[in-house]
DNA sequence: GGGGATCTCCAAAGCGCTTTAAATTCGATG
DNA sequence: CATCGAATTTAAAGCGCTTTGGAGATCCCC
């Protein structure tokens, strides 16, 4: 069933059955009820790919994964982001396309998106401190949003992001005033934008207390189960061990915990955890109390925000570029605890 | 740059251009060298939407998720089988187009998606035993391959799956073969199709040693990190407690090992833990040596056969279903060992 | 009752592509 | 040299929708 059939089904012209459709005023209450009767009854949709074409908007939005950054991106969060844009574009009407395009043909993929015009606007993954990803999208002019920020990157452009500085700072803290002075951050990899943030938020509290950073406690890498209980491994056979580490995935947590355990410590006694913890649905904290003290920030939460900015700013054109910081809440579990006291 | 333009800018009738760029014979080479050459050069892709329109070919094809069951779908699994499919898909110049919906809306959704004809096919995700959405496609008549099987299901569709009854079955015989002979199976949620079948094949292996199924060893449950850890603690503490777990989910696994790690017992020696392994990028089973003795399947390369096969579905219209079934192989890592002697 | 306004509705153009049917070119042929 | 046929090329008709520019009705007012 097409507007053509249903419009002489109805005996109208197709203007006025796609005016009484599309909610135009110039049409009569009555006709606007049979029409949207009949169209109800013969389950009529509009045809995207000649709406598409006629309005010169193709109602979707486009996520780019780098195939190469696949253990990075194409990680845990990404069900849940994707889950949640996908909440905000089904509720606008857009439909989300996915790309999963290899390193080296990134410029040629965006190029290709906008002449092939199967999108309205693009959303970015995963930016690098300086992803050369940005300009590009801002030469060819095609609307798009950041998930996430890229540090050396100063012209304005639209990004949602967790204030991650101050997530960690804040956890840092938390760990400075329960005594601790040797903490150990099991960072990301730090070309990723997230977990420089996170380097410097921790680095600002040691700081600010005359703690001078221990570049031997600092360690970045792909955040998996082993190289969460390797690190902790690794630095307790250190003559003066950390008595706290802060993590930067709960994956990598758990890691943690079990060399922790191994070792037979006590998690919040001998030792202090604290992680990131991207509420994602599979992967709770605990059941009922969490597991973890952990700063948390739901990563489906942000897929949906930054979705609805980037419609926004679509659907506003001339608008200047949106943004969002959101703050990650700290929530004590049982897995921190004063310092023991050394002697 | 369309069309129009460029063949104008050639000389050229739309025609020609046309064919030129699409591989018709009708076109003499030194015209084709020179349409293919001001193509390259002014970066001309043809427009989606134009195309699709013309042709009654959308080269997209959808997933569409279920959201209620975020917990079972939108879950670790989902990346990587995503990936794997994109990689086909970019390969076969299609998009992919992802649709989040509610539980009560599937039906709808599927008519809409045929409707409103912005895929030319489907990929169905975690079928249920008796999938109601397997018979609506088929009456709807909307090319489509299910990821999984529906047992219940006798009309022929396309799928492919892993054989998890025979890969249960053979860890099953596995632990046996090592004389384990209480084993406890930490399976997924049993209206999962794929959990079914596992049970399935636990059940025969034991059956066909004589030993009858105790249900006070089988287990079903969200495979969490949580649901791991909480079974053997459960089932530890019984008079006659299991010597080995089968478990359905790697992260169930790191659960499983912990609570035994925690009760001084060791793995591998004491108690013996197979677990299925999906293969993820983010969640190895170990660096070099695998960690946990597994059935392993890598779901990104059934992503990646899924999307060819449906391709293959769709470029051949009034071709049969297609099947394939994905034989998992055991790894035997350090998590097994001969069942201990109890007196 | 004539002359605007105001409502409704419609014919047709256009979005950018493919494809059918027809026209043109050109070398070869008798 | 007229003619035929193969090789090229083109004009124009769709694909299914939106939207511009009018055209009839209808109504109100003087």
């Amino acid at each position: 069933m097409n507007l053509k059939q249903l419009s002489a089904h109805l005996g109208l012209s197709q203007t006025t059955v796609s005016r009484a459709l599309n909610g135009y005023p110039e049409v009569s209450e009555d006709t606007r009820k049979r029409v949207m009767q009949a169209a109800e009854q013969h389950n009529y949709r509009p045809n995207t790919r000649a709406k598409a074409l006629a309005t010169g908007r193709a109602m979707a939005i486009g996520h780019v994964i780098p195939l190469s950054s696949q253990h990075e991106m194409m990680n845990p969060i990404f069900g849940d982001f994707i889950s949640g844009a996908g909440e905000s574009y089904s509720q606008a009407g857009y439909d989300m396309v996915l790309s999963l395009v290899a390193d080296q043909e990134q410029s040629r993929a965006y190029h290709e998106m906008v002449a092939k015009r199967n999108v309205d606007g693009i959303v970015l993954h995963a930016p690098k401190m300086q992803d050369a990803r940005i300009p590009l999208l801002q030469e060819i002019g095609l609307p798009f949003a950041v998930h996430g920020r890229a540090t050396d990157i100063s012209t304005p452009y639209s990004w949602l992001d967790v204030n991650n500085t101050s997530a960690f700072q804040r956890a840092t803290d938390f760990l400075l005033d329960l005594g601790h002075r040797r903490i150990c951050l099991v960072n990301g990899q730090e070309s990723m934008d997230f977990a420089f943030r996170r380097r410097r938020g921790y680095e600002a509290a040691l700081k600010a207390r005359g703690i001078p950073p221990d570049p031997g406690l600092m360690f970045a890498g792909e955040m998996t189960e082993v190289y969460g209980y390797s690190t902790v491994r690794r630095t307790q056979s250190l003559e003066d061990p950390p008595t706290a580490y802060l993590v930067s995935s709960i994956i990598a947590a758990f890691g943690v915990r079990r060399a922790i355990e191994e070792a037979g410590l006590t998690l919040g006694r001998e030792i202090s955890v604290i992680t990131h913890d991207d509420d994602l649905s599979y992967l709770r904290n605990g059941s009922d109390v969490p597991v973890f003290t952990a700063t948390r920030s739901s990563v489906r939460e942000a897929g949906r925000k930054l979705a609805q900015l980037l419609i926004t700013q679509i659907e506003t054109p001339g608008s200047p570029p949106l943004t969002e910081l959101l703050e990650a809440e700290l929530t004590v579990g049982r897995s921190t605890g004063p310092a023991p006291n050394r002697i």
